[in-house]
RNA sequence: UGGGGAUUCGCCAAGUGGUAAGGCACUAGCUUUUGGUGCUAGCAUUCACAGGUUCGAAUCCUGUAUCCCCAUCCA
């Protein structure tokens, strides 16, 4: 868990705090219609997470109310990524079809509320009514049903008496609210298919937004946890649940982002693209961001848990980089997994000087993984290297084999080049080296320096695997679609060659291969015979960044722009009003201009300046403060009255109290409606402005703060606001800053 | 008659009137028989922009800009 709260959490607690909720229940409700990606695997981390932090528990609710799209396939891929993440629902695995006889209750109980109708109009029709963004819809004739036709056609639709589309349940609530969503919205609509649980029972099926908030409520949920794109639905949600009347404690929704990945796409749609086209083999291509895929690419799902925990949660849309991902597996699994030698582009060495052969023992660990174990590594004088690890005219910087360069052989001896064999196209085909006898691992005599160490293989019991290395399916960071797919995201070397150990020992199913990168034994298409490794990530490497740095080069951007947009212009009678402000008053035009366009700020004003002649000070106030309470509420339910604003005002102008302490009356005030000088005299706010009493504890700040004094003293005048903060804490907010103020700044000069 | 959200470093993200957390990425240095790991240090005088209120503003007020969502009998 990460140090700071999500905004979620914060929620729940306070939730829990004020009594809202006595448990906390959420739950994870996909749809049955796909298999389940990363996204799904954020949304559960959250769930799941959210209910173990504070003792609840999390359902698992499989949300099935549209038939067509629905199967168990995908019902089993989701039980399965929650169980793989390592959650566990236990008994809680709930369906929304369940509730269909239940949801079918409450539709008749709204229709006999005469909040739900059937409406008959047609699909086109439908959409027409419901009126555009900017304008209003209007109702539909049927909504004029009585309860007993609509009783009546209800039934019907459930009987399957009306085709697809002639009839559909709709919640009587606005036509012209602002809200599209709030437009009558449909309940139930007519679906003569078959559903993969309840077969034939139904042919009318409840809505998404009639069925998700019933559910939760039936299963108790105390949060429901959802993404963004429902923000608009909340109030459907809550428009249900409170019309019927369902008692407390009733479910809330909140919403938060979902995931973005750069460099993959996420959408259902997208995916099932990539899958039906052939771009990809199948829903669990390891270059797939589904869980299947990451499965069995071989992340673990601790690395993809801790991923969803460092990303956060919270409200703005966002695409993180694949690199944090990229991160986590790395993390995870350097703790974790045997380091073997693997050979992707083998180029042949033979040792001249070598007879015979060997074995050594080598250990799987590093020193810095704390973890037993070791294989026997067979040496002879023909063994493999990666053919990038040398070079004949190599560039500065170059660590590995040269024709003057000796390197360590992992584990093994050091070797330098002798000759180079070529053929007649003048590519490599082979290495004439020499080894140095006393540079044997572990009883180095020799006093060779190297500048790196290799990794090889015996060419005689080395074994020939098939690795397939995957790099991002898009060459594009946001991916609109299949022409931006990399061309190069699979690459299948057909004959890497393996140390023997790892397929005979099977110490493990992943490994590092070293100097390279993590993979995994492939769980579907391994054989002993003709063994599989998928790249899971490659090791972090620097210098391979380094050779190429000359080119991309991040792009210097300019600063964006910033545009002004048009202020719309002031009627005749605010301008007056501006004029009277700004010249009689000697308010500045800002605030001026905010009160003269704002009808109701300006009326407050004039009333409290009729009690009292301060002008400017009110102003503020008024435009400040009270506008802000004026936000939230209308101006009959205002709890202070501009009486108290006036006597808050002359507080803080004859200095009784400060204006932070202020602003801690305005609250007060706001909240309950009490007498300024009497939350005053109540809690004792007047303000200390004697420096007498101010300077002991400003000394006693100091004393308690050596560094900041330091750093203060070293140019860093900011931090004079942090002892300033300091002995407003201590005296409860009472000191008088603006003396504060002075006097920490004699005190620390 | 439009409404609802959002905006803090290259990417995520804390912070809710008193010293701009943390992670990734990046850049150095040290360690290293993985150009890995680990360790150390450096990376926002500034929070979309412009004003205002305040002793003090990322945080409160006003305005502006930009992005996302809503007009499926999908969820």
């Amino acid at each position: 868990m990460s140090e700071s709260k999500d905004f979620l959490r914060t929620i729940v607690e306070k939730d829990l705090e004020s009594g809202k909720c006595k448990e906390v229940v959420t739950r994870f409700p996909p749809e049955p219609n796909g298999f389940p990606h990363i996204g799904h695997a954020k949304s559960i981390f959250i769930n799941f997470g959210i209910a173990r932090d504070y003792n609840g528990h999390c359902n698992l609710r499989m949300d099935d109310t549209n038939p067509t799209k629905e199967d168990t396939k995908y019902v089993e891929a989701l039980e399965d990524a929650v169980q793989w993440l390592g959650f566990d629902f236990g008994d809680n695995l709930y369906f929304t079809s369940d509730y269909f006889p239940k949801i079918y209750d409450y539709a008749i109980k709204l229709i006999k509320m005469g909040k739900a109708y059937v409406d008959s109009l047609t699909e086109e029709e439908l959409r027409e009514y419901r009126g555009m963004v900017k304008e209003a819809g209007k109702r539909s004739k049927y909504a004029e049903r009585t309860v007993e036709e609509n009783l009546n056609l209800f039934e019907r639709m459930k009987n399957g008496e009306f085709k697809d589309g002639e009839h559909v349940l709709r919640a009587k609530i606005d036509m012209g609210a602002a809200n599209m969503k709030m437009r009558d919205p449909l309940l139930y609509r007519i679906k003569h298919a078959h559903h993969f649980r309840t077969g034939d029972d139904w042919c009318i099926y409840p809505m998404y937004d009639f069925a998700h908030c019933l559910s939760d409520y039936t299963e108790g949920i105390s949060h429901s946890i959802c993404t963004l794109e429902f923000e608009n639905n909340r109030d459907i949600y809550n428009w249900v649940l409170e019309e019927l009347e369902l008692e407390l404690p009733r479910p809330y929704q909140h919403e938060f982002a979902r995931l973005g990945i750069n460099y993959t796409v996420m959408s259902k749609r997208k995916l099932l693209e990539l899958v039906e086209g052939g771009q990809v083999n199948g829903w669990d291509d390891p270059r797939m961001p589904t869980i299947a895929g990451y499965k069995r690419r071989g992340y673990t799902p601790e690395s993809i848990l801790n991923f969803c925990d460092q990303i956060g949660i919270a409200k703005a849309n966002s695409m993180v980089d694949v690199a944090q991902l990229e991160f986590c597996i790395r993390d995870d699994l350097n703790k974790k997994v045997p380091r073997v030698m693997c050979v992707l582009d083998p180029i042949k060495v033979t040792i001249q000087n070598y007879d015979g052969n060997e074995e050594i023992d080598a250990p799987y660990y590093p020193h810095d993984v704390p973890k037993e174990g070791s294989r026997k590594l067979p040496f002879s004088s023909e063994i493999y290297i990666e053919s990038d690890d040398f070079m004949e005219n190599p560039p500065k910087g170059y660590f590995r084999l040269t024709p003057d360069q000796p390197v360590r052989l992992k584990h093994a001896y050091i070797i330098s080049c002798k000759e180079v064999v070529k053929d007649t196209n003048g590519n490599i085909t082979e290495i004439i080296a020499e080894y140095s006898p006393e540079s044997k691992s572990g009883s180095d005599t020799s006093g060779i320096q190297v500048k790196s160490a290799i990794h090889w293989v015996d060419a005689a019991s080395a074994k020939a695997v098939e690795v397939r290395v995957y790099d991002r399916l898009f060459k594009d960071e946001t991916p609109e679609g299949i022409e931006d797919i990399n061309p190069d995201s699979l690459s299948v070397i057909k004959d890497a060659l393996i140390e023997p150990a790892v397929i005979t020992d099977k110490h493990d199913d992943r490994f590092q291969f070293e100097r390279q990168g993590y993979f995994y034994t492939d769980p579907v298409d391994y054989t002993d015979e003709k063994p599989v490794f998928n790249k899971i990530v490659g090791l972090k490497d620097s210098w391979a960044k380094k050779t190429k740095a000359s080119e991309p080069k991040p792009k210097p951007q300019a600063k964006k722009v910033q545009v002004d947009g048009e202020v719309v212009a002031m009627s005749e009678v605010q301008k007056a009003l501006f004029e009277k402000y700004t010249g009689e008053f000697g308010l500045n035009s800002e605030v001026a201009n905010i009160l003269a366009r704002d009808e109701h700020l300006s009326s407050f004003y004039k009333e409290t300046l009729s009690i009292l002649n301060s002008p400017v000070s009110l102003a503020n106030i008024v435009v400040n403060e009270v506008a802000r309470e004026l936000k939230q509420m209308q101006e009959s339910e205002l709890k202070f009255t501009t009486k108290q604003i006036a006597e808050r005002v002359k507080m803080v102008d004859d200095e009784t109290i400060s204006s932070k302490i202020a602003k801690v009356v305005f609250e007060v005030m706001a909240k309950s409606g009490e007498d300024p000088t009497q939350i005053v005299e109540d809690k004792g706010l007047v303000q200390i402005s004697d420096p007498s009493k101010i300077l002991p504890i400003i000394d006693e700040i100091i004393a308690k703060n050596p560094d900041n004094v330091a750093k203060f003293k070293a140019g860093n005048t900011k931090l004079l606001g942090f002892f300033v903060g300091q002995v407003l804490k201590t005296t409860g907010g009472k000191a008088n800053p603006k003396v504060v103020n002075e006097l920490v700044a004699e005190k620390l000069k």
